[in-house]
DNA sequence: CTAGGGTTAG
């Protein structure tokens, strides 16, 4: 929305038009300072639209400043096709515009067209600058193009730049994601010669090279040599040290931080976050994330990693009021936790409706979307976010191929889930970028539905390499084997089992009641309200079958151990939720192990009777 | 005369 006070006569028009444009990235205070003169920040491209008719109209955008600030915002809306029209058309061109398209180039993974006009401006008369190459750079980074990020640096050396402390920051970033520790101390000589060994953005690049390379001790050295920590320097020194498993060292810095009543910005926050999720600290980040005494008393349950699912449902939820108010949503970082956040909470279109409400997209919200879509068994919906994605001018990356995994394990569960085991093997065949474990896994649980020994042994033997510490996968096939009556082999397996060391997981499944966490295990007397529960459960299979329901019993054998220490942990959860909840109040239940026919049965039974949403996802 | 392009941490 463009400000009322537009055509305010005493700013200057060419300063207004640049303050339209430049906030859609909000990161220079001085851009603040100065939309406080009457003017708000405007973001997004609809914004930059209008900020273009404006510049149009009153003839700003001949002007070569306004023009390379156009170029600049086009690129930053995802428009560079747009930019690049624009800059074709402007009637002087500088260094700071063909500056700015090409790092919009290299931004979108477009080596060889930056390159190209890399060489061609020159022949415009046109010298490129150090920010020319340092924006070049960052697009690449920007792009986890890490490798050509190098490459430009050594390119730009012998023509005589000189790198200066924005290029070894940028760069040492990348040689970080390249674990190219060699190069890494290349560089940290390099930059002591030239004088910057004190920046600031230099100092935190470096403690984040260290920690990305895993050299804990150099990173420590780094961090304690800077003198005026800052949240930069603090931010690197958290990260790198949780992710290297150091996670009590990375809370004292950040405690000592906290303490000197600096303000902490999001990635602070999400970063000692996710260092503790990461690290298996899950009450503490609990705790960092809300101190709330609600949320303290629930972390006195949660000592379990499979609970985060469920604090993040519940801060999650704090946390999207908090964020959607403050306009932070539409950070990628933020954004894209959101997205996944819903989705694993079984809201995917709150999910669809965070990603539609970003104003631009980079790779992780589109890999975050694709993924809730296959977490959902939507296939039909992942495949279009894939083809929109790439129509968006995204390269798929690791992170898009793993949804995209997802996307495959689960059209290999609908195919299996419908008897097609065949054509579900056939898909594995076909894929064009290898396989893993979830697909694999998909595929002997189908196998396991219906079992078919050839089919599941096929698949269990790529899992028994790809995952030998799996004990789910061994269960799966020796209960195939069972229900075809094949005892010795079952035995074979029992004793790879046992020869390995491995044991089946207790079944047991988590549900949130009146903000209390409850976690249930199979035949647990422990839990204070078990005969409830259990007449409950007993109440709802006399009215099951009453209205027709045979319980599957051959999927009863499939586990049989859980099935003699009395009812699933699901049911249980589930009945424990629909005695302590008002009717038509949606459960959500987690489960550690995946769900059996009968149980999916029996919740689809509820839901129709009570009128219920009920959700259970099991751990992945 | 100035403005416009590039800097780290999840």
């Amino acid at each position: 929305m463009l400000p009322g006070s537009a055509a305010r006569p005493s700013l200057n028009p060419g300063a207004f038009i640049l303050l339209l444009l430049r906030p859609h990235i909000c990161t220079h205070e001085s851009h603040y300072s100065q939309c406080h003169q009457g003017l708000r920040p405007v973001i997004g491209l609809e914004a930059g639209k209008q900020a273009h008719g404006i510049a149009f109209t009153s003839g700003l955008d001949s002007d070569y400043c306004v023009g390379a600030s156009l170029v600049n915002m086009y690129e930053k809306c995802d428009e560079i096709r747009v930019a690049h029209k624009l800059f074709d058309r402007l009637p002087q061109r500088d260094v700071v515009s063909w500056s700015a398209l090409l790092s919009a180039y290299a931004r979108k993974g477009r080596v060889d067209v930056t390159m190209k006009l890399f060489n061609e401006m020159t022949d415009f008369g046109v010298e490129p600058n150090i920010v020319t190459g340092n924006g070049v750079i960052s697009g690449f980074n920007h792009n986890r193009d890490y490798n050509e990020a190098v490459v430009m640096l050594q390119r730009m050396h012998p023509e005589g730049y000189h790198p200066d402390d924005t290029t070894f920051s940028s760069v040492l970033s990348a040689v970080g994601d390249l674990k190219e520790l060699k190069i890494g101390v290349q560089l940290h000589c390099c930059l002591i010669k030239q004088g910057l060994g004190q920046k600031r953005y230099v100092r935190s690049a470096q403690v984040d090279m260290y920690g990305k390379c895993a050299c804990t001790l150099e990173l420590t050295r780094a961090f304690d040599e800077i003198d005026e920590k800052d949240i930069g320097a603090c931010n690197a020194v958290t990260t790198g040290l949780s992710r290297n498993g150091l996670i009590y060292n990375a809370l004292k810095a950040f405690e000592q931080y906290r303490d000197q009543g600096t303000e902490l910005k999001v990635v602070t926050w999400s970063s000692i976050i996710a260092g503790c999720t990461q690290n298996g600290r899950d009450i503490q980040a609990l705790q960092l994330f809300e101190r709330d005494a609600e949320c303290r008393a629930k972390a006195k349950l949660c000592n379990n990693t499979l609970l985060v699912t469920s604090m993040w449902n519940y801060c999650g939820k704090a946390a999207q009021r908090f964020a959607l108010g403050t306009g932070i949503a539409d950070d990628f970082y933020f954004g894209s936790a959101l997205i996944d956040m819903n989705a694993k909470c079984g809201r995917i279109h709150m999910s669809r409706l965070c990603f539609d409400k970003m104003p631009t997209k980079n790779l992780v919200c589109w890999s975050a979307i694709m993924g809730g879509y296959a977490m959902h068994g939507k296939t039909k919906e992942a495949k279009g976010i894939f083809d929109l994605m790439q129509r968006a001018g995204h390269k798929p990356d690791l992170i898009s191929f793993c949804s995209k995994m997802e996307h495959y394990a689960s059209m290999v569960n609908l195919l299996g889930h419908a008897g097609k085991l065949e054509q579900a093997y056939a898909l594995i065949n076909q894929m064009p970028f290898g396989t893993d474990a979830c697909v694999w896994g998909a595929l002997l649980g189908s196998c396991r539905l219906i079992n078919n020994v050839r089919l599941g042994e096929i698949a269990a033997k790529k899992l028994f390499e790809l995952e030998p510490e799996n004990p789910g996968n061994y269960v799966l096939l020796s209960n195939i084997y069972a229900s075809k009556a094949m005892w010795s082999e079952v035995n074979v397996v029992r004793d790879i089992m046992i020869s390995r060391g491995l044991k089946k997981n207790p079944a047991c499944s988590w549900i949130e009641v009146k903000n209390k966490v409850h976690m249930l295990l199979a035949g647990d007397k422990s839990h204070g309200e078990m005969p409830p529960i259990l007449d409950k459960l007993n109440e709802l299979s006399v009215e099951m079958k009453k209205a027709g329901y045979r319980p599957e019993t051959d999927f009863v054998l499939q586990d049989v151990e859980e099935q003699m220490l009395g009812e699933h942990s699901e049911k249980l959860a589930v009945a424990l939720g629909l005695l302590n909840t008002p009717p038509g109040t949606p459960l959500q239940v987690i489960k550690n192990l995946r769900i059996c026919h009968d149980c999916h049965a029996f919740m689809k039974f509820i839901s129709r009777i009570g009128g219920r949403e009920i959700f259970v996802r099991d751990t992945n």
